[in-house]
DNA sequence: ACATGTTCTTGACGTCGTGTCAAATACTTT
DNA sequence: AAAGTATTTGACACGACGTCAAGAACATGT
């Protein structure tokens, strides 16, 4: 065999920035392989279509961030974790210049938008898969902030209305770009929850 | 003056149509062209654009949406109206086959993304536009609840959390596509706001 | 009624993006 | 050293956006 003249993860990740700037649609293959160094026809080979190649960037990107969020929301109060939840996923959409925004919302409100189900539907499912673990991730730290007194709702009702409150934060930081706005509305949802219940 | 062969009016909802099924990207004028029965050079010199079409065909969207919302508020206890907000808002992106989602939300995450400002930025606007609109006809409500003693928290601030998670839920109607979930969600923040104060 | 002017329509063109294919290439294995 | 296999490369087909000049349809002034 022939041995690949470029580093598949490399590719991946410059892709994914490409994808995370400039959006799926917007962004040429042609873009990518000039910056990677590398011919348009050997991303085909190596990674069958532009949609395929996101996919995989994003898988990676998706791997990467779950692991950051476990690490935010895994010391301190209740109310500490989930103070670094929010803000590890504001900072995460206001990544960059100008303000990136939530890869996976993006990628979830151009990708699901195609009729044909196709491979669109393979990537909503990938989308669909890392909101339920981030979901999953926050249920448990209310779970476990429960046994210790710190929480008295239901978890898994108020890990949804989180979650649902960061998806929300990833459009109004598209539509404003204020940051602040989106931090007052993160510790007031705290707030809520560690009060009330969620 | 040579007279329009075609009604500027249909050509706009017939775009937003399209625009809504298939996204923007995802929509090519020759289909627009196709539907409408009109040349697609007729559709460059009527509307210039593309992205200027699309922005014409929302605004004629957003202004429908907003007066039906604002009946939607506008009887029955303060209960009552954001329940029936919630109900309008979740229809709205579940109609059609497949749901077609969020128009506002869709275009914001699809053409906010570009990085180059150009008409991406004007679009921002109109949405972002749309979006305040709604934000203010919430906090009037609130505000009107609130002196008859039915709330008694900040109806600015409950306004903006109300807001984000009608955006968080059109989000996740995407992701998940589960009505029964997203309506649990909406009478959830019903309840904490009128509970709590929002 | 007819000529003039203005706007709309129509079809051809240039450019760019996706995706495919066959030929050339570089390495591995026998 | 020869055969085989996977990668690279460049050409190609196709569709989309946007532009332009020429033709067509109406309003207006004489």
């Amino acid at each position: 065999m022939r041995p690949r003249e470029f580093d598949h993860d490399d590719v991946l990740r410059i892709a994914f920035d490409q994808f995370w700037r400039k959006g799926v649609r917007g962004t040429s293959l042609s873009d990518i392989a000039r910056d990677a160094g590398v011919q348009r026809g050997s991303l085909y080979n190596a990674f069958g279509s532009k949609e395929a190649l996101f996919l995989q960037a994003y898988e990676r990107y998706a791997g990467d961030y779950l692991l950051a969020l476990q690490k935010a929301l895994g010391t301190g109060s209740l109310r500490k974790r989930l103070t670094a939840f929010f803000d590890l996923t504001i900072t995460n959409f206001r990544s960059g210049s100008p303000p990136r925004g939530c890869p996976t919302t993006r990628g979830l409100m151009e990708l699901g938008a195609a009729e044909g189900e196709g491979l669109d539907e393979e990537a909503r499912q990938a989308f669909a898969h890392l909101i339920s673990r981030i979901t999953a991730l926050v249920q448990d730290t209310l779970s476990a902030g429960a046994k210790r007194g710190e929480f008295k709702g239901n978890p898994a009702a108020a890990a949804l209305h989180i979650i649902t409150v960061t998806r929300g934060l990833a459009v109004l930081e598209r539509a404003y770009g204020d940051e602040a706005q989106l931090r007052k509305i993160a510790s007031h949802t705290i707030d809520l929850v560690l009060e009330k219940g969620g």
